[in-house]
RNA sequence: GUUCUCGUAGCUCAGCUGGAUAGAGCAAUCGCCUUCUAAGCGAUCGGUCGCAAGUUCGAAUCUUGUCGAGAACACCA
């Protein structure tokens, strides 16, 4: 809507010698204007002019234009220099194809992304410390893809590194022959030998020996090594179709290890690497830098390979196969000095050239007491477990609960843990309630779902016969709804330009906000007036397309009843 | 120790590239169901944006310092 608001003062701009300064931005002061402009203080600096004389100079030439009340209903000047603009119901009306259009969605960016989101260790199952880089990563591919662009994702499976030595030296140590490794094994000897190995040095030695080996291709590890994968992915699979979270590629660390020979060449040809204390390492200080860099390792001392160099030659292997014009790396925030190394590492090399590399980094799900979550036995919550504690604890909220369909509830659960997720600002670490992760009421997944179904009932009541929104604005009701309508794509642009689906989560709830004030105050059915009532009836289908769009944005759906 | 991130209402969080009187939800108090779902709508209460300087017409936002919390810092991922 902004952008219609500057075509049309562009020529006043133009002939006031302002060219570059028309502006518009939304309002900060709802209950004075739609619109506003903020651009007179920078005109004043520039031509030494005061901004009151320039404000009101280019208020007169607005109201001096010839179709002034088709498009305003009041430009008004504000001291010290500010334009307030309230526009015409007409210009609100005249402008109902760019909503009904694509919902008002322009498809300006056409580039390709590739997103890698998942992270999950096949070592172990996936637990509360997983759920951010799916649901983050998964709703971004999902906002670039409805912005134009083509995307690429990939589950980066963590399957090659000392964790799965570690567990392979407890299957042989207790005697497990391949085929008897379950699930259930795995969850419990993961914890046991992870915390052995910090204790005693002799086992982390021969786990670290065991990944060695399997890196070189031993036959025997090899063998473990797929069963375990084979066990844990597809409990993996499990668990992120249930969060409606999907992946092109399922590839993993392990997958990357043929390219590192490649990769060593490029690197060892630029002159870049170095030998350090018996590994191979990389420094990657520049000049301008004000902290310490320590360098880059890309083979250990005893040969091995390590996190970095898998990522490296990932970024080698994406390059040859996709170019993408960027890599999203949707990984925890702590690992950003890592991030830091392995990009000025492809910088130096080259081999990301052209293609942009970024770390989306989140914050950490803490506690109550603002330290990393864990379950009062002290122990790291499962995906499985919280799914369940979230479902138990809705249930309990109401009687007729317990009557939903096993879909509904699915549906509910995934709602009240991705809106509690993603309507927090990605980068900050945030507390997890299970409390207020499971509250209904309010600003949470449910209360979008209840108003998305409270048009729906009407809609099915009334099915819409047209696209037509009608001419005139009955109410100030109506009028908010439409002015909000305008504002989705602005909102899409914020997103992708933040990689952050929080400002989709926070335009949702305003919307639905919006439309139970509208629900409350406009009663449909007993409406006599036949146009008016199918011009509302086609404003809240058209809201509902956009819940929907938002939702949909957010991996949340429509319960068929709550 | 060095570096990075964060500090906004009792609690949990928004605040878009510096704009006008800093916004939501929860909690608390109150009002609204014979009428399309009250998991709703409306109202009240609640703030020296950690603190102190600086930049400028204007700072929660930018800079510096300081206090507090968290994180990372060579063969784990």
């Amino acid at each position: 809507m902004e952008f219609k608001i500057e075509e049309i003062l562009e020529c006043i701009y133009e002939s006031l010698g302002y060219k570059g300064y028309n502006i518009v931005s939304p309002s900060s002061r709802v209950e004075l204007c739609d619109y506003q402009i903020n651009t007179c203080f920078s005109i004043s600096k520039s031509f030494h002019i005061s901004p009151t004389v320039i404000g009101e100079k280019i208020v007169n030439e607005i109201k001096l234009l010839d179709n002034f009340n088709d498009y305003f209903k009041s430009v008004e000047f504000f001291a010290p220099g500010f334009i307030n603009i309230t526009v015409s119901d007409k210009f609100i009306c005249d402008n109902n194809m760019l909503l009904i259009n694509d919902l008002g969605i322009s498809k300006n960016n056409s580039q390709k992304y590739f997103l890698d989101y998942g992270g999950a260790n096949v070592a172990k199952p996936l637990h509360i410390g997983h759920i951010r880089p799916a649901i983050i990563g998964e709703s971004l591919k999902r906002i670039l893809k409805l912005k134009g662009n083509t995307t690429i994702s990939d589950v980066h499976l963590g399957d090659y590194g000392l964790q799965i030595g570690e567990v392979i030296f407890s299957c042989i140590r207790d005697k497990k022959q391949v085929e008897d490794i379950t699930l259930e094994y795995l969850s419990i000897v993961y914890p046991l030998i992870s915390a052995e190995c910090k204790d005693n040095e002799e086992t982390l030695n021969v786990c670290k020996n065991i990944t060695l080996e399997l890196q070189l291709g031993n036959q025997k590890y090899q063998e473990y090594f797929k069963k375990i994968c084979d066990v844990s992915i597809k409990d993996i699979k499990e668990i992120y179709d249930y969060l409606g979270v999907s992946f092109d590629l399922w590839l993993g660390e392990s997958d990357s290890y043929d390219v590192i020979p490649e990769l060593i060449s490029i690197l060892e040809g630029k002159g870049l690497v170095s030998l350090s204390e018996g590994a191979k390492v990389i420094n990657i200080k520049k000049l301008s830098d004000t902290k310490e860099y320590p360098p880059l390792i890309l083979q250990k001392s005893d040969n091995a390979y390590l996190y970095a160099t898998t990522d490296l030659a990932c970024v080698l292997d994406r390059k040859n196969k996709y170019n993408p014009d960027y890599i999203l790396y949707v990984v925890d925030a702590r690992q950003s000095l890592h991030f830091e190394q392995v990009f000025r590492v492809c910088e130096m090399s080259g081999i990301s050239k052209s293609t942009s590399l970024e770390h989306i980094a989140f914050g950490t799900i803490n506690g109550l007491d603002g330290k990393p979550f864990k379950t009062r036995s002290g122990e790291t919550l499962k995906l499985r477990e919280l799914f369940s504690l979230v479902r138990e604890e809705f249930i309990s909220k109401r009687e007729e609960n317990k009557n939903l369909s096993e879909k509904d509830l699915d549906i509910i659960v995934n709602s009240i843990i991705k809106f509690a997720d993603l309507q927090n600002n990605r980068e900050k670490n945030y507390i997890f309630d299970i409390s207020k992760f499971s509250d209904v009421s309010g600003k949470t997944g449910p209360y979008i779902e209840y108003t998305a179904l409270r048009i729906r009932k009407i809609l099915n009541e009334n099915k819409p016969i047209n696209d037509n929104l009608g001419s005139f604005i009955e109410n100030k009701y109506e009028r908010d709804l439409r002015i909000k309508l305008f504002e989705f794509d602005k909102v899409l642009n914020n997103a992708v330009e933040e990689r952050s689906p929080h400002f989709i989560a926070e335009y949702v709830y305003n919307l639905c906000n919006l439309v139970n004030s509208f629900y409350e105050n406009n009663r449909i059915s007993t409406l006599e007036d036949e146009v008016l009532k199918s011009s509302w009836i086609n404003l809240l289908a058209l809201c509902y397309k956009y819940i929907e769009v938002s939702l949909e944005l957010l991996l949340i759906d429509i319960p068929s009843k709550m």
